[in-house]
DNA sequence: CTGAAAGCGCTTACAG
DNA sequence: CTGAAAGCGCTTACAG
């Protein structure tokens, strides 16, 4: 007795099969499978009977038996550190929209920066992926990195020592040349620098852009670098002390490795009666929603995160696709200097300054 | 010839089975599924051979075939619309916290609100998922909800029309009502409200919410509604229209649908020389980050969205363990107020005033 | 153009 | 406590 909704004995629907398909359609299931893998060489007629029959019984293939046989599978595994929920969504937007073109689907799993149990998630994850994205910005050079199965791949984002494997890196160093460039074009003499966490790459990275800018822009001035961790309260210590500052020793301008620092900064400075960019300029890092926000709006460097994600994607798309390609190619994406008031130049006209400063 | 990191034709490494391990250990396939699954019943020796080979050969399950015999999968779809950005990777670690205790992962898409496409999405997801978490907050009574597969268990976050399935809400409703009795609390008497987008249920409870604050606290005050659509720009705009009436019509208080248009509100209402909270008192919802930024802070109304995340999953789990328990139950999440300087009372010292508004 | 058959890697009664 | 065997749902040469 045919039935279009079979049901197992508990009442629980079972979902319908190939020959399920093949039964209704009077096939073999060969043949259903060919169809619904759009093989090329069947008849038309055969081929509308099973797809009539796929749509009656509401037929979904079982991906688990189809990559037993295939040794392929649609998964792709995506781990990010818990930290970055700023980007978090608009990469996995990113890889999401590019695999789902490819007909390919994203596991998601966060990963917390100790390589025992980062090294736990990513085994847990093998058969069971096809290939993995991970980011991990704030891991050492040895550990997950070196620590992948060699039968996996994978592209590292934004990840130190990829041991050899495909790196999809943001280039964070010309970023902040860019934004110390743009500070010295503007007049600026005297640069602060208020760093991330020190593990951090991106973190690592900005300072770096900061020093060389310094060497290339200023003279060779000497670094005035400031702690922070990339919280807005780091950012606001920062400002305090800069605002303690005597007033022949303060910085004129102020590059901050994230923008939630540099709008911390802002504040602190606002308080002292710092006038932004007038006595300070201001440039920050990462263009979140706030920066344009705040008054005088930050001056920063913007990533494009969801094309990042939609690049990582590509690129692992492409060393699934043939692993003997290019896979060990270290990429870099540029970000984009986003120049905005907090940066003017010192010769602002000087109505502004009954201006309230709106943060 | 044995080899520890069997090889395919290509050069590729191939992974180990079951067959490979059972060789290694010298034991029958069956043995080291008992011992991969932790069957009792097993003799510590052999057990200990059986791991020794496991870690020699790097062996994982490949999820598929056992999900093919077990007739279960160890993964959860979860389904977020597009635009939540700002509460997606909140959510997302909820959930994947929660599934990681339970030895599940989680497989991440986006949906667009377009019912259509959506339900594609979702058919993509059968057959691999063993269950799904949905949230649709933009969808109308009908469409993803009836359309599921009866045969998949379903979580409905904060979606209209459950059609009979497990949902888990923001009691939306109650968080609104709660800053009504709380703006009527600090003496305020004609409240407005920004209303987010019309189609959102988000938007709309919290609608309702102030209409039924003004019957319950403001002895039934005509409602003042102004359009929004959750975007800063919005909030801004209904700033610019409140501080553009006539003194003696304009509310003392505003009540917006969200904090992105709370912002927009003040920045407005500041840049035309309205004080806050003396002049006109601020509240939103959600307690974003920059709600406890700008200044003076916004006083809003929070829910923890990676619990929300969890309990969900929780759920799910639920349901996916018990098929025919109470899966039907529909569960709402309290919000909480957070009640912050701008929704001071009126009476404020009055020194304050000199201080520039820091938004 | 289509079908019968083998086999992917795994779990689970069933014997013993 | 352990093994031989069947079978989960699917794809893919191989015939025809």
């Amino acid at each position: 007795m045919a039935r279009s909704t079979p049901r197992g004995r508990t009442g629980a629907a079972r979902a319908a099969t190939v020959k399920d398909v093949a039964d209704a359609a009077g096939v073999s299931i060969a043949t259903v499978s060919r169809v619904v893998n759009g093989a090329p060489r069947v008849a038309e007629e055969t081929k509308s009977k099973i797809l009539k029959a796929v749509e009656d019984l509401n037929y979904v293939p079982h991906t688990g038996a189809r990559s037993l046989v295939t040794r392929k599978h649609d998964l792709i595994g995506v781990l990010l550190p818990d930290i970055h929920g700023e980007f978090f969504s608009e990469i996995v937007r990113g890889v999401d929209e590019a695999a789902r073109r490819r007909g390919l689907h994203i596991l998601v799993s966060n990963i917390t920066g100790d390589a025992n149990e980062d090294a736990r998630v990513v085994s847990a994850l093998r058969g069971r992926v096809g290939g993995l994205l991970i980011m991990a910005p704030d891991e050492g050079p040895d550990p997950l990195a070196t620590r992948l199965p060699a039968d996996l791949p994978v592209v590292l984002m934004n990840t130190r020592g990829g041991g050899g494997r495909a790196a999809l890196m943001i280039d964070n160093h010309a970023g902040a040349l860019a934004a110390m460039a743009h500070l010295a074009a503007t007049g600026r003499r005297r640069v602060a620098h208020i760093a991330g966490p020190g593990r951090n790459i991106d973190a690592s990275e900005r300072l770096r852009g900061y020093r060389d800018g310094l060497a290339a822009c200023f003279g060779g001035a000497a670094p005035m670098i400031l702690p922070g961790d990339f919280c807005q309260t780091s950012g606001f210590a920062a400002g305090r002390a800069i605002a303690a500052m005597a007033t022949e020793d303060r910085p004129d301008a102020v590059f901050a490795a994230n923008d939630m620092m540099a709008v911390g900064c802002a504040l602190a400075l606002s308080e002292a009666g710092i006038r932004i960019p007038q006595d300070i300029a201001l440039a920050g890092f990462d263009d979140i929603p706030l920066a344009g926000l705040v008054r005088p709006a930050l001056t920063t460097v913007r990533l494009r995160m969801a094309e990042f994600g939609r690049r990582a994607l590509a690129r692992l798309a492409g060393c699934m696709d043939d692993p003997d390609s290019a896979c060990l190619e270290i990429e870099a994406m540029r970000p984009e200097l986003v120049v905005r008031d907090s940066c003017g130049a010192r010769a602002a006209p000087s109505g502004e300054e009954a201006q309230p400063l709106a943060l």
